[in-house]
DNA sequence: GCAAGGTC
């Protein structure tokens, strides 16, 4: 009998490909734990089986310890890394099922990537000649019909265009990311004899030069002074504040003649402004909008975030989380997974209102995504969890409510003030139905601002008239959410691997805290590249690449000299940056002594005045904070022995005590001052909240 | 050691 081999890219999706095309049930075994599926159809064999995710990676064929090198190779990730483990028994199923297989099926998603690593399989693990006679499945949702039409619809050969673009990206990545690294931590190495871990790369660069840029515009920021009047008034035992309609005054002499018109004078009421506005619901969360309103409502970042929708995923609570759609296609059956969710007790009431409606129509957005639909729960049940999980359960699940909901209608009412013939104004805001908000519960929580009953020509009498300086501020710092927010509208990474790449720009130590700022070496290491490679500091490699790959895909361009020109490209930036190889390892050197000197560096000793330093003891390995005059002065604080300390450059507003981050692998990052007597850890055990009695 | 991309 023949056989037919369809490669998926993941398991989940072998899973519903195999359903989706079998007649019956397809018979589901496993091969050293790697689930696959077989059905017999039209009398020939048919088995699905899944990769998981890139299944080969590039490697040096040498060991690198010079640059230029583009000598590199394709071999299974397991090969490479040894956290890649994971991929090996999938290697060796897809082989062995590929053995005595006759047609070959590439059904992973339709995308670069996807056609990539089936490509990779296909050549590697299914003969020499698997790549010339496969097809292709095409597919833009996991949807039990589509998958079936596209089976029935197979692409006669793969997608060769797709397939050469993806590798072409794969080794331009490579090439740039590998030997402009391996350029400045050898840089490091000619000044200083030391190794530091220095990187660079199409993504995290111009990123790094995102951050760097508003940390120029912070620096180079002068506050100006500016002052502001406001009218205070005491209606029916409410405050009000009132602000002159120019907000900003710059002139101090103009300020002080205008507050001095005003004074003691009474208000009149010249004109009310009552307009009616209505919010539409928000769209289904793709991952970057759930990331950036996890951050907003919990503080969580989005790494941590995304990893703790994989565990929702991993426990069938959510749909796929890798997504960038906005949409939810009817085939996921909106009826059911409601009338699911509304056995939850806390959410009954609010789905009896979505069921009861005429027609379930999602409010989507315009993103979409080329295999999966929005982030929705499953409807299954979430028994049993807790904590952080539990939290941005009940965030997606109220989103998705949210969406079926109607339009929240808010009031809002600005009253406008005449005093001795100044114009001043305050604002009211009242909600008039809640519509969706009601769904999106305290996530959606808008203060309303409502105000007493007024008249037009009224008079009011203040009981106060502030005249206030204030500064000008710097445009805000990037944080965690906002910064990949910017590097989704820069369209530098996937919705995948933007978290991971800025934790990587962390952990450089070229960036810090949750108000980034830029280190000194994450400011030198930018400044190196602009200097000596300003390529990959620049977003245009990325349009660059882009341009190249399209036209790769579209036969306009061969990949091959593509390569070439990459290649030759490279050479001339690699060897200016070896002319100057000392002079900018000494600068490299120097900041990564620096900066990870500061880190260490937690404030003031409240003793003598010196530095008080994370410091690791000799004799019991354990670490603790002591000051730079010892042996002069000997004073300490304990520190918390596991997570990574970040000091927050604050002292406690309770105590006096310099304050610290501590960041623990799979937690919630928490904020605590030095001092273990300070009367904000009086409740810290509380055996109240750990053991109820 | 070093990228960015996919997966769990």
């Amino acid at each position: 009998m023949k056989k037919t081999l369809i490669i998926c890219e993941k398991p989940n999706a072998a899973g519903k490909i195999a359903a989706a095309i079998a007649d019956g049930k397809p018979r589901r075994r496993e091969f050293k734990s790697v689930p696959y599926y077989e059905l017999e159809q039209d009398g020939k064999k048919i088995v699905v089986v899944p990769a998981l995710g890139h299944l080969f990676t590039l490697k040096n064929v040498k060991p690198l310890r010079d640059y230029p090198v583009y000598d590199v190779r394709w071999v299974p990730a397991y090969e490479a890394d040894r956290r890649a483990a994971r991929s090996k028994p999938f290697v060796e199923a897809i082989a062995e099922m590929a053995k005595d297989a006759d047609e070959f099926i590439n059904a992973c998603d339709y995308d670069i990537e996807g056609s990539t690593i089936g490509y990779n399989i296909l050549r590697y693990l299914c003969g020499p000649d698997a790549p010339k006679r496969a097809k292709r499945m095409k597919f833009s949702t996991l949807t039990a019909k589509e998958l079936r039409k596209a089976y029935e619809n197979l692409l006669p050969t793969l997608d060769i265009g797709l397939v050469n673009s993806g590798l072409a990206r794969h080794l331009l990545d490579w090439y740039w990311g590998i030997n402009v690294s391996k350029a400045m931590s050898s840089a490091v190495e000619a000044a200083h004899k030391r190794f530091v871990k220095l990187s660079a790369g199409r993504v995290q660069t111009p990123t790094l030069k995102i951050l760097f840029e508003r940390e120029k515009e912070i620096r180079a920021f002068v506050p100006e002074p500016y002052w502001v009047i406001k009218a205070i008034f005491e209606v029916g035992g409410q405050r009000i504040e009132a602000l002159h309609k120019k907000e900003k005054f710059f002139d101090k002499s103009e300020a002080e003649k205008v507050h001095e018109i005003c004074r003691n004078k009474p208000a009149r009421v010249a004109k009310i402004t009552v307009r009616e506005y209505r919010t539409a619901p928000p769209p289904p969360f793709d991952l970057g909008q759930l990331q950036s309103e996890a951050y907003r409502c919990f503080g969580y970042t989005p790494a941590r975030t995304q990893q703790l929708a994989q565990s929702l995923y991993d426990n069938a609570l959510i749909s796929y989380p890798r997504t960038s759609s906005q949409k939810l296609p009817p085939e996921i059956g909106y009826a059911e997974i409601l009338s699911r969710i509304g056995e939850i007790r806390e959410y009954g009431e609010l789905v009896e209102k979505l069921l009861g409606r005429e027609e379930l129509k999602p409010h989507e957005g315009k993103k979409t995504d080329p295999a999966h639909p929005a982030i929705h729960p499953t409807g299954e049940s979430p028994k049993g969890l807790t904590g952080p999980r539990r939290r941005l359960y009940d965030l997606i699940v109220r989103r998705f409510l949210s969406t079926f909901a109607d339009p929240a209608v808010k009031q809002s009412i600005r009253i406008d003030l005449d005093v001795a013939g100044q114009p001043f104004y305050f604002r009211g805001r009242r909600i008039m139905e809640k519509g969706w908000l009601e769904f999106y519960g305290p996530y959606g929580a808008t203060e309303e601002v409502l105000l007493p009953e007024f008249k037009e020509g009224q008079e009011l009498m203040p009981t106060e008239l502030v005249f206030e300086e204030k500064e000008t501020q710097p445009p805000p710092r990037y944080n965690p959410s906002s910064i990949i927010k910017e590097m989704e509208a820069r369209n530098l990474g996937t919705k995948a691997t933007r978290a991971i790449i800025l934790q990587n720009i962390y952990d450089r130590n070229y960036i810090t805290g949750n108000q980034i700022e830029v280190t000194e070496l994450g400011e030198k290491t930018i400044e190196a590249l602009l200097g000596y490679c300003p390529e990959i500091a620049s977003e245009e490699l990325t349009a660059h690449f882009e341009r190249e790959m399209e036209k790769i895909q579209n036969g306009q361009s061969d990949k091959e000299k593509v390569l070439e020109d990459a290649k030759e490209k490279l050479n001339k930036i690699l060897e200016k940056f070896r002319k100057h190889e000392v002079e900018i390892g000494k600068v490299l050197g120097e900041a990564y002594r620096k900066t990870r000197r500061a880190q260490k560096v937690l404030g003031e000793c409240p003793k003598c005045h010196g530095e008080l330093r994370i410091i690791v003891s000799r004799r019991t390995k354990k670490r603790f904070a002591g000051c730079s005059n010892y042996p002069k002065c000997n004073y300490s604080y304990p520190l918390p022995q596991r997570g990574k300390i970040v000091p927050l450059g604050k002292t406690c507003p309770e105590c006096g005590a310099p304050m610290i981050q501590v960041n623990r692998m799979g937690s919630r990052p928490y904020r605590m001052c030095l001092n273990p007597d300070c009367v904000t850890k009086a409740n810290w055990g509380n055996p109240r909240k750990n053991k109820p009695q």
